[in-house]
DNA sequence: TGGCAACCGGAGGCAACCTCCGTATAGTAT
DNA sequence: ATACTATACGGAGGTTGCCTCCGGTTGCCA
């Protein structure tokens, strides 16, 4: 299911170890502060020098988009789980509960992720794209069944669970992100 | 139905006057190229020093809060206007369809809108509120109607529309949003 | 017309982003 | 072991945008 740390291409040891822990620093960064995080912070963190981060990771996008990849796998593997069980419409929702639940912890990445996404052939568009592909399955067979709406497109839907986080990134009242998680899954109920 | 430029308080003529300018600058400049206006430039499109800018709307929230008034006050009168139709579902449909055609035109302000919203006593706050009652209103007919499910919530309904906007602010597909906002409006429908 | 409270404006401090280049070192060839 | 070099390190410093401060200016009233 899982996979082996992501390795670009032929490095050097010291390089690659830098690379692994400005990822390993970054991502404890995002889960705790959400994804404003400072670079000079991560690279500190990480006991490497500020040149070394932008080397590794040119962009602020870089870096984002790398330390985001495992998780999307993560949900793409999920979603390949849920195909096989027999309920559809509880195996996508649940599904997308899962979603959200990755958007909240990213909070303030959704901007972020949602313009990588469109970077063709960058690892994390190719990764959205798997875990998009898995999620389609689990929506058909909600379909096929007779559960969802036919003309439901997962994008849309995907884009509506993050909406709701980024709404409510303010303010982030747990009930409230339900309810409106609970009426996102209504209107896409047939 | 509208107002005049709003005064805050006995002020010199030069001062309303640069107070006039940089509005209007700004109103232009978030028209053009979204809210993430440099207050430099609004400054010198309006004529004026950044201290000035600074001494009139101290914070950017302030400045932005002060550029959505009217449009906030405006929805609300719509809303009140709409109160008089007979038809409470497509009257409640109309004005979020307002809502969020607003929110595009003020797209990336989204987030910053939502945090000046609970900052109590600010003007924008009041406002806000108004016109939230005020679609409230149309909410409570369509559901005294039994159109809308009785357990929605405006908050979360208006939020689902900024959300729809936030998510698609990268990339906006017109269409993709409208199918986004039937799947909202399929999810209130009782 | 004088006086002053209100106002102006931009120099400059700060924070975060990112680049550049002199120094250090892992890996390799001898 | 040693020398060599491609690769990598790291932080000084340039850039941009945010915001403050204060010396100079001006509307307004007596």
């Amino acid at each position: 299911m899982s996979q082996a740390p992501v390795v670009k291409a032929l490095r050097r040891a010291d390089a690659q170890r830098n690379y692994d822990l400005i990822l390993v620093a970054a991502r404890a960064a995002i889960a705790e502060r959400g994804a404003h995080i400072v670079l000079e912070d991560v690279a500190r963190d990480a006991g490497v020098g500020i040149g070394t981060l932008y080397r590794h990771f040119p962009t602020r996008q870089d870096l984002l988009e790398e330390a985001f990849l495992e998780e999307t796998l993560l949900l793409r593997d999920r979603a390949e789980a849920l195909v096989d069980s027999p309920e559809a419409w509880e195996a996508l929702v649940a599904w997308l509960r899962l979603q959200m639940e990755f958007a909240s912890r990213g909070r303030s990445l959704g901007a972020s992720v949602m313009a990588a996404k469109h970077v063709e052939g960058s690892d994390l568009q190719v990764a959205y794209s798997a875990m998009r592909d898995a999620g389609d399955i689990l929506l058909h067979r909600a379909q096929a069944s007779g559960d969802v709406k036919d003309d439901v497109d997962m994008i849309d839907v995907l884009r509506l669970v993050y909406g709701i986080v980024m709404a409510c990134e303010q303010a982030p009242e747990p009930d409230r992100i339900t309810r409106m998680f609970e009426l996102v899954i209504a209107g896409i109920r047939a």
